[in-house]
RNA sequence: GCCGGGGUAGCUCAAUUGGUAGAGCAGGGGACUGAAAAUCCCCGUGUAGGCGGUUCAAUCCCGUCCCCCGGCA
């Protein structure tokens, strides 16, 4: 079993200060786990750690995409599996930081295996979904995956077009899929959570947008506008990226984007912290008490590793 | 000062030929299996700018006052 301590939260709560915590106290390497970050061209705008942070000791996954490249969870699952393998290898623990939650649960718990989807035959759903409408598929659906049909709603095009494409390019249902046995999990872990009040938060995401604009957001939006102009890009869809997009077009103003910058991000927080509060296994802290958090995860590394020695004694 | 247009939900605005009003966004809650910083669901009582009047009944008609936006002086 690979010991893997991991460190949640919504965005602006302080999950990279509470990595570097703990990465003070024990070799480790951070293992990005939130699916903006991992765009070379926004490292300011989606947060990554700055040079002076990510310095103190190895950080993996983030900002190696390009803005036009597309992540899926399976993907960011498969491609962190063996990252923290590598990690492993190198005798450090792997720490797993980020906001992204369907990400965790695709690496920890495990994703249906289905096989790669054409993008034509995606894309070919989704045209279809726009000229007849999502509730003539969502009926479509019924008749070919009923079970699944009754978990979604009939406005969600996306999990219906998605539904509809893995059963075109498998021959299986979604829930047919949904219902394969998946491999065991082959790592112990233990969720730490740092976070605050919404109200608390909204003024740290305020205070990060300064900080970011008075850094260069402007700047960095410009230059990857040089490289991309295309705002349905995959790296375009990040928040903030999007309202920077709007503001280096002139189709709003610097005030009007950092309105809908701050906005957007809050309510986004808010679906992090939905999907977070759901999951009982996540012990939380407040921002202030990560010197606990971290001594959290000290005393579980220890004692699981003490438990795996045992365990391997008995064995002989 | 005069002539228009307007004052309705936190914001932008509808509808009501007189029977006390509803969308989008924001906000609150939730869902989530390869787009997830995505996508989607549920939640709407608000002195209808103030005060009078007409009327069985006024957000709607009339008077008056206040405020905003244009135009004219």
């Amino acid at each position: 079993m690979v010991i893997l301590p991991c460190i949640v939260g919504p965005t602006g709560a302080g999950k990279t200060a509470a990595a570097l915590a703990l990465a003070a106290e024990l070799p480790c390497s951070v293992i990005n786990a939130d699916s903006r970050q991992v765009y070379r061209d926004f490292p300011r705008i989606t947060a990554q750690p700055a040079p002076d942070e990510a310095s103190q000791c190895p950080h993996l996954l983030y900002g190696y995409l390009d803005i036009e490249e597309k992540l899926s969870a399976g993907t960011y699952a498969r491609t962190a599996a063996s990252t923290i393998e590598d990690v492993v290898q190198t005798k450090r623990t792997p720490l797993l930081v980020g906001g992204t939650g369907l990400y965790f649960r695709a690496l920890l718990e495990g994703i249906a295996p289905i096989p790669h989807v054409p993008p034509s035959l995606a894309s070919a759903w989704q045209e279809r979904c726009n000229t007849e409408g999502s509730l003539a598929l969502h009926a479509l659906l019924q008749d070919i995956d009923p079970s699944y049909a009754a978990k979604v709603h009939p406005h969600d095009r996306q999990r219906i077009t998605r539904a509809l494409e893995v059963w075109q390019a498998t021959g299986k249902t979604f829930s047919w899929w949904h219902n394969q046995p998946l491999p065991p999990s082959s790592y112990s872990v233990q969720k730490v959570g740092i976070t605050l009040p919404l109200a608390e938060l909204e003024k740290i995401l305020q205070n990060r947008i300064d900080a970011m604009l008075e850094q260069g957001a402007v700047a960095e939006a410009q230059a990857a506008l040089t490289r991309c102009d295309d705002p349905t890009a995959p790296g375009w869809s990040g928040i903030g990226c999007r309202e920077l997009y709007l503001y280096c077009k002139k189709e709003i103003s610097l005030e009007a984007c950092k309105t809908l910058w701050l906005r957007n991000t809050r309510a986004y927080a808010k679906r992090q912290l939905t999907w977070f509060m759901a999951d009982s296994h996540i012990h939380w802290f407040a921002p202030r008490q990560k010197e606990e958090a971290v001594e959290m995860l000290l005393r579980w590394i220890q004692k699981t590793k003490e438990n795996t020695d045992e365990s391997i004694h008995t064995l002989k």
